[in-house]
DNA sequence: TCGAATTATTTGACAGCATCAATTATTGCT
DNA sequence: AGCAATAATTGATGCTGTCAAATAATTCGA
């Protein structure tokens, strides 16, 4: 049990579905004004002013200061606008990554910002272990919180592999060894408080869609490049998730040119090409230096020794072709290559923008290529804006 | 000017969103009872009831005689359902596809079922002769109709390329060549009835969803072999646009060991493999035969000339390999292959499906794969589907 | 400093729509 | 014929979003 007190006046409750969207446009828009919410809404500016009212009251909203004044020349004459955010400590939410050697917990408010960090390594990746591990450092994050824990409303957790988010199964994940593994009744009985397990992809798609670069895209992708490489898609304004619990694979598609037998088996897939993984395997194989990680290989990348250039241009050349891909197929206006931990993306970003050029047809080639570097936590903070998503959009 | 009468009263009226909801699950699902519709819908009976009154006062739903006595042994008790229905033939549409040769129309019921077939050549690509054709088919089909024609809700345009179906205007058609030309207005004003232009991958796809195989699929991909090689995609309950206008652009990714050069001057582009056109030079490269069909070519297969079962055996794999990305990338639960007048898929199905479930990963494998021949008119059918859609959608 | 113009928000009457629960309809089985 | 079972209808009810008018808060100019 995390929340001993009430905790139940934590639940989030939007009746209807213009509701639901009103609340969604101030989350991720916000501050915005009542006007703006309807426009963007389909909305009247009544049904605004309705629906808010009693947010108002909870405190999960509020009414920022007229900004009058401090447009300085020029301005509109009129009312200002009185704008509108939700107050991102009205609740708090935990997010928790699993990976086959350490979970990593956030707790963090309604805008899915960190407040605390909690991790700890995992022994074994048997469920036991794993849902052992979980739930003690969701308690450990409860204890951080203190008081405020009576405002938690759930625990995200995210997992790679085929998850099932309606019943919380893990259907089969491959990282893990898991196949039908029960993930969100265990953890919800044991800590009192909603669960939602969500594939570890679609999670970080949703942080990016709600909270980040992908906020004004209706269509939009996320490919993470790092240990694996994975993608997320958001088209028309909700999440692929695949009819069998999977989409998104992009890692172990069969590319051209590619010569490099990958751990699946397969020749031609990126992953045996652009991984961190391989990455480093290939600047190894090229120097004979003693390398232990990504960040010396990069550097000798930078120094132009030529073996190690050219395996980030293989990955480079892999990754672009793997972006060409998704925007030929699926016609994103927006995608974001995020990797985790990396600063190397000067390296790469040249030959990714080429090969991306070189492959996108038409229109897709429009579209706009964001990327960034990624923290661990990060997809931890994917998982808590999964629960975030699910509370808003009254899933549980 | 098609229906020179009226024609105000063929409208399809439906309010609200959930007589829309209500009346599409009787079109594409029905005869069905109204629980059934209740239930698959999420609405109360009595809501079918209600909504589905006015419609059977139009005529365009009707109720079939119940089916009493016709379950012989052991059938529940109770009142048998009245199973609903919609009426084809009370409202009437055109569907025209725009080939560069050639522009082929079909009229059709409201679920698409092809009643009069109209083909006319196109010496000249231009906007002018396109419209004129265009127009001019429809006013044959509109003869054709009769006096039907006054209950016609409009007319479907299938064009390949970019298309803003909100606007009418082609942005883009390589295959045409045209940058922006306006379509729907001209056409809409010269023929008097709402016009509504689509890709033509899409509005296929909107058929095979709504009156194919693609029924019960909330997640559906259709694959077109033919001149060219495209996919259309039915994600999420909604049909996939792309948001430059374009979506599965499959033709041109590139693939695996495909070492041919593509007309788009790339290599290891899927279509410089499994063409139509392609496997034809190929069957014709490797037997000096001069071959004028492709009926003839795969004659050659199938009485077991290597050079061209070779061909064939490598178009399966290109074709297999491209499924395979469609699957892993976005999770259908079924992926439609579909060739225009194909009745070639016997030499290539084997060689599709075994280089899918070699590429296929996870879940992705328990996809579906339907492989069927279409005729050319099932083009035009498609822009006629795009039409029932728009006009059930309450989009003009 | 005042008032006109302008824009934002609120308010209350109103209408539409879906649900609920009770009723009616129609069959199979005994 | 009567009972059990299932399907469809009906009318009262309540909710929710819209509309149009009123109110609020500002800028600008006189």
């Amino acid at each position: 049990m995390i929340a001993t007190g009430t905790g139940e006046d934590a639940r989030l409750t939007l009746r209807t579905p213009a509701s639901v969207d009103i609340f969604t446009r101030i989350l991720t828009h916000g501050p915005i004004g009542r006007i703006d919410v309807g426009r963007q809404t389909g909305l009247s500016q009544a049904a605004v002013t309705k629906t808010v009212a009693p947010l108002l009251l909870d405190g999960i909203v509020a009414v920022d200061r007229p900004l009058a004044g401090t447009v300085p020349a020029g301005a509109a004459p009129g009312r200002p606008v009185h704008p509108l955010r939700v107050v991102p400590s009205a609740r708090l939410v935990l997010g928790v990554k699993v990976n086959p050697d350490e979970v990593i917990g956030v707790a963090t408010g309604m805008t899915a910002g960190i407040l605390h960090v909690v991790r700890r390594p995992l022994a074994s990746t048997s469920p036991a272990a794993v849902i052992g591990a979980v739930a003690s450092v969701a308690e450990e994050l409860g204890l951080l919180l203190g008081d405020r824990a009576s405002r938690l409303i759930g625990l995200g957790v995210a997992v790679s592999g085929d998850v099932d988010t309606a019943t919380g199964i893990v259907r089969d994940s491959p990282l893990l060894g898991w196949r039908g593994v029960p993930l969100a009744h265990p953890l919800a009985a044991r800590l009192g408080v909603p669960v939602r397990v969500d594939n570890d992809v679609r999670a970080l798609t949703i942080a990016e869609h709600w909270f980040g670069v992908g906020r004004d895209s209706g269509s939009f992708a996320v490919v993470t490049i790092g240990s694996g490489i994975g993608c997320g898609l958001y088209l028309n304004d909700d999440v692929v998730s695949g009819a069998h619990g999977v989409a998104g694979e992009l890692g172990h598609l069969p590319l051209a040119s590619l010569d490099a037998v990958c751990v699946c088996g397969r020749r031609g897939c990126v992953e045996a090409v652009a991984s961190s993984g391989a990455v480093l395997r290939a600047v190894r194989a090229a120097t004979d230096a003693p390398l232990l990680t990504l960040a010396e290989a990069a550097g000798l990348a930078r120094e132009g020794v030529p073996g190690a250039v050219a395996a980030f241009d293989r990955a480079g050349t892999a990754i672009g072709a793997a972006l060409a891909i998704v925007a030929n197929l699926t016609g994103p206006d927006t995608v974001l290559v995020a990797g985790e931990g990396m600063q190397e993306f000067e390296l790469y970003e040249r030959t990714i923008r080429t090969t991306f050029a070189a492959h996108a047809f038409g229109a897709a080639a429009d579209c706009v290529l964001v990327t960034r570097a990624h923290t661990f936590e990060d997809w931890a903070r994917g998982a808590a804006a999964s629960l975030i998503r699910a509370a808003v959009r009254q899933e549980f």
